[in-house]
This record gives structure tokens, sequence and C-alpha cells, in this order.
DNA sequence: AATGAATGAGACTTCATTCAT
DNA sequence: AATGAATGAAGTCTCATTCAT
């Protein structure tokens, strides 16, 4: 796993490893609370209660903390989504437990997702191009296409451009995070459920009732 | 028009509003290039060819400008697409004209889009709080969702929450400057028509053929 | 006069003097109100309604107008003195008639002498040292010691030392400065009256009546 | 001791306490030399011999650092004339010992006095009224009029305005710094004797002699 | 392993002054 | 005679990073 190996291939201490994972929780709170740009070290640092040195000591860079962050998150997100998403058998199912699984995962991980969303907007290569794009997102992105794709071969699906299918359910589910931060009392299941419901009307094959 | 006149109330000048444009055009290729963070003054004015003071001169503050791009972005906008939406008849073309018109315009304006969704992503208020939101996107949304609603009330269109919908509509159009960031032969006009059949399933009253 | 003729030697035209006069009278109400250091020539030209450049073309510097407030104040200052003072026969009277006719004056033009403490202090020769000091203000500063060594040599006074009691006059008047400033309700006539009183015992010659 | 606890309530490490006096130090001497205005925390950092950057690690702004000075000055200058006052016994002798030790301290902090001066009068509250007035003085004034009124009390004193008294004794003893900037042959210990006298004179009950 | 101290670059902004119109 | 526009220097402050302890 790359979040408890150095670059060098040695094991981290279980001291480094727990310094890390503090570390990273308090950049993605006060990432979350006040935007990425007025996230610096020293406010992290001030966070978890720790010098700002400490941040510099464990990791190379304030970009490897940022990755770090991205890591942990899509790690996690896909550890939450894909099982549910491999149990199911018919692709209509898959989509919906992988909607419905992606917005549970996002109300238990606000934070991160908030984070992670004004992450992606910010991080940028040193000349300036956008370093996370759809391409990085690829993975997931992926696994949605293929949902879709296996779908159109089963019949389930209609016909659409599977890609632009995958990106509209992938801004879909991230919309929860505006009205997240717009309206405390957001029902999420009910947010869920219209989202299932969307795309399987999307989705499926119009003509099974003509 | 609120662009073209000071605090004040007078008029500006014509050269002041030409520099003016001059500086926002500069500062939108600029972050639209290298990213809101990144966009400083410095940069912007080099960008123009002109010294950093001139921006200091015609804008209060780098806000104001800020400000500026978001405005006449927004304005931009909806000049484009509000007209051809309100000469549709029924609501389910609407919302494919909205969705058509609105690529269409993502795609003459990419350099003015890219800049203002980073710009959403990055300002904040002096507290953190995310200075623009979906409140503050309620003109638009508020468009859309009026659309859904209409249709509701005709019987084109089924049962889904309004809100739900016109969030995951306003995505799926800003899911095209994903794809451009990352294809550069994306074709806008696929895109949407796949968008506008999407939508077009999704809100459709289904029973009628049942 | 050398506030009405040009360093060339020519006359200034009626406007020119006008226009110094407003622009010199704005400068005065600016540095009262914010303070030296805070007087931009900004601020200055909005005072007076007019556009920035004027000054410039008016005054050869900043420098240059602040040096006209400082003459016109003093100036002014003994125009209003002088003539009463030397109307006085006796020492003491003479004492009493400028401490009284100074803080008149105070009161009559507050925000001048507002201005011109501030600037006392504030304006500097290139290399930091300070422009104004008792020497330049040896003029007024020699007036008074000239009332003191008169007194001493008629025997209406006794002996002290001129410099000193002549400083400390001074000071004492422009103490009226910083009551004004911190009461509102401040009886400037009663200040004159106990200022008067306190030279008079200070400096009169005390083995009259042993 | 208020400068030697941070905000928090922790001590300033030994270092820390070090470096700030080298700082306020030096502050001192770059504001007594070339005035408040110019003190730029550049000058300041280069006079030091450190980094721009040291003097904003160890002070939250350049307020901060003036209002040290201003402490630091007038917590020494209490220290200084205090105790000397408190032993005398009548009030004639408090008076005298309050100008004689006012007058020996501004001898030995001349640069301090200088800076304390320039700042007095420069700094201002964002609204630009004066920060630092005869109110913020009323400690020492307070002190120098509790002595007054005593002497009223105790019958060694005449009749005067004990306000109007203890602002010229204050602005007597300020009147040293003019002087000292003008002549540096300044005899310390002639002024004190001659403002003594000037005092003992301005306050005592005439009539004893009548 | 951790820290406090220091640095130097770069951010935004203010300002006196110059200049073409 | 006046103005609006532009400049470039200098101001304070923030920040990621480095380093001795």
């Amino acid at each position: 796993m790359r979040s408890e190996n150095k670059a060098g291939g040695q094991d981290r201490s279980f001291i480094e490893t727990a310094r890390r994972a503090q570390i990273v929780g308090s950049a993605i709170d006060v990432i979350a609370e006040v935007g990425y740009a007025q996230a610096s070290l020293a406010r992290i640092a001030e966070h978890a209660g720790i010098s700002k040195g400490v941040i510099s000591y464990h990791f190379d860079s304030k970009d490897e903390l940022v990755q770090q962050i991205v890591d942990d998150a899509m790690t996690a997100g896909d550890a939450a989504v894909r099982p549910l998403v491999e149990a199911q058998t018919t692709a209509a199912d898959m989509l919906r437990v992988y909607i419905e699984a992606s917005v549970e995962f996002y109300r238990t991980h606000q934070r991160h997702m908030l984070a992670l969303l004004d992450i992606w907007t910010n991080l940028r290569t040193q000349d300036g191009r956008q370093r996370l794009g759809v391409r990085d997102n690829e993975n997931e992105m992926g696994d949605v296409e293929q949902i879709l794709r296996f779908g159109q071969a089963t019949g389930e699906f209609g016909e659409f451009s599977t890609r632009v299918m995958a990106v509209t359910v992938k801004q879909a589910v991230d919309g929860v995070l505006l009205l997240m931060a717009a309206y405390d009392d957001l029902d999420f299941d009910v947010y869920a459920r219209e989202l299932a419901g969307l795309f399987d009307r999307a989705t499926r094959k119009e003509d099974r009732w003509r």
C-alpha cells in the first residue's frame, strides 16, 4: 500500500504512520473549513496542535501532503463503494448501488470530500496545468463506464455515450456537496434515491414498453 | 448596466471601460491557464502588457476584479441562453434548449467558464466560508427549477425532486469543462445532444406508455 | 510675500493663487483629521473636489505644499499675535498678551495648528533629520525670548534661563492642542488665563515683596 | 509582567525575549533617527542585521511592535521616576523631584523618548483619530495632578487649575527633546534646575509674603 | 523525532509623480 | 489650466521551506 511505505521502499514506523495520519486529518479539516488557498501549513499545524516543522519533517512538501489526502480519500471511497457494486448482478442494480453507496460515503466523509473537491480544482503542476483531471479519475470514471457498457451489452441499457453518461453520474454525485454546503438539513437518502431514479430512467432501454 | 457604471453613479469613460475589459480579459486568460491561486496581479498585468499598478488604478481591489469576471460571465451566459429558452413553448423543449444553449455557450466561452469554475471554488469570505454557493446561483438554478416545475404542472414531466434535478442539470453542463480539459477533440454537439437526451428521458412522464 | 510669488520671481495669477489657497486649505483639513502620514495627495484632492494632478500642477512636490501650510500658519499666527504684543508697554503685559493671543489664535485656527503640529513632527529632510526644529522656530521663540530678556533688563522679571523659559512657554501654549483633542468642551479662556497666571508667577521678580 | 508574556499566557522563551528586545531596540533607533513615517520594517530589519521576515515572525504586526515600544518606554519611565517621587514628603519636593527625575530619564533615554514622541503623534486608529492622547497619558498626567492637588490640600500650593498645570509640566519636560535635537551641548542639569524653579514659583502660595 | 527560529520570495496595495491629451 | 491614466518603488504581511538544536 502506498500510504504505508516510503518512496525508498522501507516500511514506515508506527509512530510515523500515526503522525502522518494525524496531519492528513488536520489538513482535511482545515481545507474543508477555510478552503485550499487559505490552508497554510501553519494553520494545519495549529489545528493539529503541533509545530509547523513537523509537517515538513514527515512530508517532503506540501504537495506530497495534499497528494496523500487525495490518495486516502479515493482509496477509502473505492473501498466503500466497489464491494457493494460488485455484489450486484444486473447493470441497473450496479448503477443504483454505485450512486447510493457514493452518496452515503459522501455523507459519512463530508469533510474529506469537501477538501478533495477543493484540492481537485487547485492542484496544479508547476507549469500551471491542472494536476488532477478526468484522466486521473479514470479509475473511478472507468468503473462507472464499465457498468454502463455492461448494461448496454446485456440490453438493459439503451444507446447513449457511456463517457458522457459517466461524467454526468460523477458530477451528479458531486452535486451533493454543493447542496450540503448550502442547506444544513439536506436529506442524503432522498438525494440518493432521486439520483438513482434519475439515472435509471436516463439509462434504461425505453422501448421495452413500446 | 451594472458593469458600465461606477459605484458613485457616474458613467465610465470609454478608455476606462476598455481598460477594464482588457484587464478582465487578461485575468480570465490567466486564471483559466494557471488557476486562481496562481493568478497574481503581477501575472495578470504581465499578460496584459501593462504595469501592475494599472490594475489597482482601475479596480479597487483584486476582489473587485474577480467579482467583475463573475458578473460578466454570468450576465453573458444569461443573455446567451435565456432568450432561446423563452422562445420555447413546451417544458421539454425549454429544458433541451437550455442544455444545448448552455453547452454551446461553454464552447464559445471556454476560458471564461474555466475561470469562473475556478473562482467559484476559491472565492471565500474572510471567515473562510465559500462566498459563492448554490444560493448565489439561485437565479440560474431557479430558472431551471422553474422549467422543471412548469413541466410537472403541464404533465409533461413525471415526479422527481426539482431541486435535485436542477442541481444535476447544472452539474452535468459543468461536466463539459472537465472533458474539455482532458480531451482536445471534444465534440460539443455530441455532448449537448447526449445530455439533452439524457435529461429528456430522466424527466418525462414514464407511464404515458403504460 | 513669499506665498504670492513664484520662485522665478513672477507674480502668480489670481486663479493660481486661489487654487493654491484652496489646496492648502484642503490639505490642512485632511492632515488635521487623519494625520500627516495618512494625508495622501489623493485624499487631499478628493477633499478639495479636484483631480490629483492639479496638486502636482500647482506645487512642485508634496513637500512644497506642506511647506506652504507651515508658512501660512506661522505668518497668520505672527500677524494675529505680534501687533497685540507690541501694543503693550511692560514685559509682563507683553508675555500675558502673547499667551492670551496665542491661545485665542489656536482656538480660531484649531485645524491649522493641529496640522502644523503634525507636520512639525513629520517633516524631514532626505537624510532623515527633522526639517523643522527649535531653530526654525527661532523667529517665534526669539520673540518670546526678547520679551523675557526685556523684562529681566527692566527688572520686572527675575533670574532664569530665557531659553528654557521660552521653550516652556511655547510648549505650554501647544498644550492646548492636546487638551483640545481630548476634551470637546475645553474652555480656552480659562486655559489662557491659567497659563498667563502661571507664567506671571514663574517670571516675575519674587523679592519685590520681601 | 505584560511585556514578557504572550497573549496566550505562555512565557516567552529566552531567545524570543532577546530577539524582541533587539528588534524593539532597533526600531527605537530607527524611529529616533529618521522618524516614524520613514521607519519601515525593512529599515528596522537592516539596522538590526536580520531579515525582514524575522520581525513578522516575532511580532504579529507593525502595530504590535510599536505598541511594545510605547509600553516599554512608559514602564521604564515610570519605574525611574515614581520611587524617587514617593520618597518625598512635601508636595513641592515631589514636584521638583518629578521634574528632575524625568529630565534625567530623558537624558539617559534620549532615543527612546524621541521615538516615543514621534509615535505619539503618528499612531492613529483606523478612522484617523489619534490613538494616543492625553487620556492614555492619564496615568502619568494623573500622577502629576495628584501631586498638585496634594499640594493645594496641604496649603503648599496656591490656587490654579491642576489640569492645566499638569499638562504644562508634562509639556515642559517634553520640551527638553526639542532643545536636545537642536543643541548638542544641552546641559540637562541646568534645564532640570530651571524647570524645577519655574514650577516652584508657578505653584507655590504667593501670599505667604504678603 | 520534534521544534522554534529564520529566510526570502512573492502576495496585494498605496503612493507621489509624470505625461499625453 | 486641468485631467485621467499610468508608472514603479516601496510598504506590510504571508508562506513554504530550511536548519541548528
